[in-house]
DNA sequence: TGTTAATAGTTAATATATTAACTAAAGTGA
DNA sequence: TCACTTTAGTTAATATATTAACTATTAACA
């Protein structure tokens, strides 16, 4: 079994079990999810962002981030805009109340995020970091496509 | 966004993602789902396992691992037993259709596993597992209980 | 031994993931 | 300009993930 359990794809998830806990425990205290703090953590960067590129840097599929969107809209933290010169073109951008909580969680996971760094002597971690980097990028030839989609911005 | 999109958590979702759909394309040909793989590639491997145990070692968690075999055995893949000394106890076991997929499927994903693994040269390789096994065990003080739970076999 | 605390698995409620199909809006070329 | 093809976002259907109850059984102990 052991041969399985320490597959690349085991390790993997097992590696996010240990890792993510300590920061949804911090979304949570903000009514946030996982997948709601990604959008956020974009949106703070951007005045407003397509949608398909909101997907790519969230790493969060289309249809996923329509619910996503959905509900952080129901929350009053983002909002959709059409586009004008394409009606196909959906923007996003954070509100006010969105933004404004850039400051209260940011901080916090910012600082969750030093100490999982420090946790781990910087050797190990840049040979992982340079791992991950190697392989998420074996199928870059199929993915060249998908990365060389035209970027919007109006 | 640089630093965000290169974070440890982004880093490892972005290589699941570049990783799983071959394995999964697999899975979908004989209509088993990533999940339902993980149970039977352990269930392949034990006369029959405690679902506790089964839980820990796919890293499906209890209330999700409880659908996981309800469609299994829906299939006629996989069976419950429950346990004569403590009937709180369930294990489970592949039935014979269950376990002879085993040859069918095995054979491809451990071959898309070696193509995977030949990708990348062994030093980058052994690195990347040895930083995963390093993080993913940081919390292993805290999880210790977890590990300690009693291992069931009657 | 009756009562209470602890366990194992399950259910519930809500949010996502994944793949396929659909709709609206452009783009294309005869 | 009309039919055909693409593209962008969304919907649908099904399977999971996550956290908080809940139920059935045991274990503990006064």
């Amino acid at each position: 079994m052991q041969e399985f359990s320490r597959s690349l794809p085991m390790m993997l998830y097992r590696t996010l079990d240990a890792v993510m806990p300590r920061f949804r425990q911090i979304f949570s205290e903000f009514g946030l999810t996982e997948q709601q703090w990604r959008v956020l953590r974009v949106l703070w960067q951007h005045e407003q962002i397509a949608f398909r590129e909101l997907a790519d840097l969230t790493l969060i599929s289309p249809p996923s981030l329509v619910g996503v969107v959905d509900r952080l809209t129901r929350s009053g933290l983002a909002d959709r805009r059409r586009s004008d010169t394409d009606r196909r073109h959906v923007f996003v951008h954070a509100t006010g109340k969105g933004a404004a909580l850039e400051s209260q969680v940011r901080p916090r996971v910012d600082k969750a995020y030093a100490e999982l760094r420090g946790s781990v002597d910087t050797k190990t971690w840049n040979a992982l970091i340079a791992g991950l980097e190697q392989i998420s990028s074996i199928d870059e030839e199929a993915e060249e496509k998908t990365a060389s989609r035209q970027v919007i911005n109006e």
